[in-house]
DNA sequence: AGATGGATTTTC
DNA sequence: AAAATCCATCTC
């Protein structure tokens, strides 16, 4: 579908596309992130699509503001807040100028430089504790409110396509967004069937 | 296994 | 005041 560099990193094209369109193929993708030389990697095995200002649960959904207008931007960006406080949530703009949505990556399962992100999640824990919700991710990888605005075709956080095979995607409503009135049980949430480093099954 | 509450900062 | 969360600490 799309011609990719040798290291099959996705292009800007791959994210300027209809959100559950990418929401639903980030699914197998990995997850790159360089820090101190290393590359951190994870396969994405969870996502949730925010799509425009109708919806509620979006961001964007009350108009462009300090902490949103990433989101009106092209797609191909990382957009990355804090949250309750405590944690920081990735997730990547999609669409074209103007259209506020993004993709909520929610879950990863660790492929390389493990150790490493073990120990950024503060002590020892299952493998599947490593990656396995929005919260923990960006622990996990050192994603924090500097990457926000983050070029995703840049070498600090990117998006690669090794050619996993996905197996069967389950989709259900979003977590988390009791608040969002009919736009609640939209099923735009995705994740691999079976897989331990999903955040709920 | 499931429910509850606390931590803490950004946002509008 | 509430939030796209996580974790410790209860209870059954």
């Amino acid at each position: 579908m799309h011609d990719q560099s040798p290291n099959c990193k996705l292009e800007h094209e791959f994210y300027r596309r209809p959100t559950l369109e990418v929401a639903e193929s980030l699914l197998g993708k990995v997850l790159v992130r360089r820090l101190n030389g290393r590359k951190l990697a994870g396969k994405i095995v969870e996502t949730e699509a925010y799509i425009g200002q109708e919806d509620l649960a979006c961001h964007a959904s009350r108009g462009k503001t300090a902490r949103t207008s990433i989101m009106f931007e092209p797609g191909g960006r990382a957009y990355v807040y804090m949250i309750y406080g405590f944690y920081f949530c990735l997730n990547v703009v999609t669409e074209t100028e103007g259209y506020p949505a993004a993709v909520l990556i929610r879950a990863i399962e660790p492929l390389s430089h493990t150790s490493v992100m073990r120990e950024l999640r503060k002590g020892p824990r299952r493998d599947n504790d490593i990656g396995s919700g929005p919260g923990k991710l960006c622990m996990a990888m050192a994603i924090d409110k500097a990457l926000n605005g983050e070029d995703l075709t840049g070498n600090t956080l990117w998006i690669e396509d090794r050619k996993f095979d996905v197996g069967k995607i389950k989709k259900t409503a979003r977590i988390g967004i009791d608040y969002a009135g009919e736009y609640r049980n939209k099923p735009w949430r995705f994740y691999l069937h079976g897989n331990a480093h999903v955040s709920k099954l």
